[in-house]
DNA sequence: TAAAAATACTCCATAGGTATTTTAT
DNA sequence: ATAAAATACCTATGGAGTATTTTTA
């Protein structure tokens, strides 16, 4: 049996009339009899009562015409649910992100945004370091994530810098790097002066990134950084400053936490060592509500790139 | 989008791999792979990842996949249902009978043997005079009827007499004619005998064919009946006959009800005036709930009539 | 490189069309 | 007598088969 019977049978017994039936559903009315009569066959009953003005259901075509609209219209539901879904109009979006990255004001903003769009998409956030968010990328338990410098990049993933913007140094408030002369502006601080400090990093497995690319820089200024503590999370890396552990390099946006104990410098070779905002995702994810997202990622982006020009 | 579509991907989404899917199906792989990837266009969504060794399913191909299993497996209910009905092993059956249809044994015997048989029967009985019933099955408001001597006999309608019997006279216990004398066995009574008598019948226009019948032969003999009351069901003359109002003719199997009040006494033009149990029911019922019951009858009525013998 | 899937074609089964007959009131 | 369904037969779409190429880890 196909549903190709199941719409037939129905266009017949709606119109009462397998002529009219047939012109309904744009074919001639013998091929409709003798697929109406092919589908009696299959299921071993008389469907109608042949009466010379029209056809009449019989007390099991009733039946059947109950069964059969019910799977012909659940079909109908399931295509249209499923266009919904390739159209990225509906579906679930499991998305990861550092703290750094939920830091910046774009992850509200695109989050907001996406749920404005695409009511039906069910967005399912989490927090994670930059390395396991690209693994669970690429294996598929997560559908996209917010980092900030990658370094493996797996085949089949996408990595899309959204978002550029400088890092500052964050000292406690009562470190000498801290003091800004009465009525002058804070100057910028370059790294050769912190090559005594106790610097506060991510630890390397998690955000191997921005390790290296600091330690490199360092290599290149001539000295090796000397290191209080690795942590997990950016924000730790805030907390210890704070606490007056250390000082750390953190991306400017994450510039107002930690307000009263935490002081943000400018740094010379900001240039060189920029914290990206980056989306990930699987390559394959062209359509859907990944795409999407991706779509809107850049729109949220772009926009608030002019908003800060 | 057909079912074929459905149960192709159903079948490579359990395989996870195209070549054995189709040689699962019986088809080639080729073709296979064209019906996959139509039903990807056609849902607008890639359901497949390629892999060398194989294709797993896409995050859409899962959501997808419990969609078709669902509206495959409902198909093969349905199929699996209407197969079942089609035997006669599953329905509804709406049964009417007349009153004196129902005081046969023959009525409990074939209702109970019915739910024993064919426990997916759902019984639906009702009871109403023979004119009426035969009006209900003929335009399918009731499945069959078990009435006494048909008379209008529509076309489509099938009469098929299940049981004979022979009618006795009832009358009020004080009666002359239900005086035997002591130690002698009751004597058959002749319809000459009645020619005095207050006659209780079933109303012409409920069961014409009983009281067409009777008038006919009292004719034959030269009289017409006296008529005391006419009612609406068989039983009712017996409560007549009980409360002493006339004499009535009813079928043997009547005998045993009221039987402190009347006595029954055998007719002598027996015969001539049987009463017949009769089961009508749509020709065109030659399979599912109503053709099991119809030779489910016959047994019963078989049985009955061995025993009696 | 070695599988599995995708193409490119060929074929044929059958859905669908045309002409006509049969049926049921 | 008439409208509708059934039958007979034909056509052609597209599902399925065969041979081969392309893809992907």
């Amino acid at each position: 049996m196909e549903l190709r019977h199941l719409r037939y049978f129905l266009a017949v017994a709606e119109e009462g009339h397998v002529t009219r039936a047939a012109e309904r559903l744009g074919i001639q009315q013998p091929p409709l009899s003798l697929q109406i009569r092919a589908l009696e066959k299959h299921i071993g009953m008389t469907l109608f009562r042949r009466h010379p003005k029209g056809v009449a259901l019989t007390d099991g075509g009733r039946l059947f015409r109950e069964e059969a609209q019910r799977i012909v219209s659940d079909v109908a539901a399931v295509e249209d649910r499923m266009g919904r879904i390739a159209r990225g109009e509906q579906g679930m979006l499991k998305i990861g992100f550092t703290s750094s990255a939920a830091a910046h004001p774009f992850t509200p903003d695109a989050l907001r945004a996406c749920r404005q769009a695409f009511p039906g998409i069910r967005l399912v956030p989490s927090e994670d370091n930059a390395a396991n968010i690209t693994e669970l990328v690429a294996s598929g338990r997560l559908h996209c994530g917010l980092i900030r410098v990658p370094v493996a990049q797996p085949e089949g993933l996408v990595f899309e810098t959204l978002l550029r913007e400088p890092v500052l140094v964050a000292v406690p408030s009562d470190h000498p790097l801290a003091q800004v002369p009465k009525g002058r502006r804070p100057k910028a601080v370059s790294l050769a002066e912190l090559r005594d400090e106790q610097l506060i990093l991510v630890r390397r497995p998690g955000a191997p990134g921005l390790y290296a690319n600091l330690l490199a820089l360092c290599e290149q200024q001539g000295f090796r950084p000397r290191i209080a503590a690795e942590v997990e999370r950016m924000m730790t890396n805030l907390n210890l400053v704070a606490a007056g552990v250390g000082i750390s390099i953190v991306p400017a946006s994450m510039q107002g936490l930690h307000a009263g104990a935490v002081v943000y410098r400018p740094l010379v070779e900001s240039a060189k060592l920029d914290a990206p905002l980056t989306l990930v995702y699987r390559a394959e994810d062209s359509a859907g509500p990944v795409a999407s997202f991706v779509a809107l990622t850049r729109k949220v982006a772009a926009r608030l790139s002019r908003r800060a020009a």
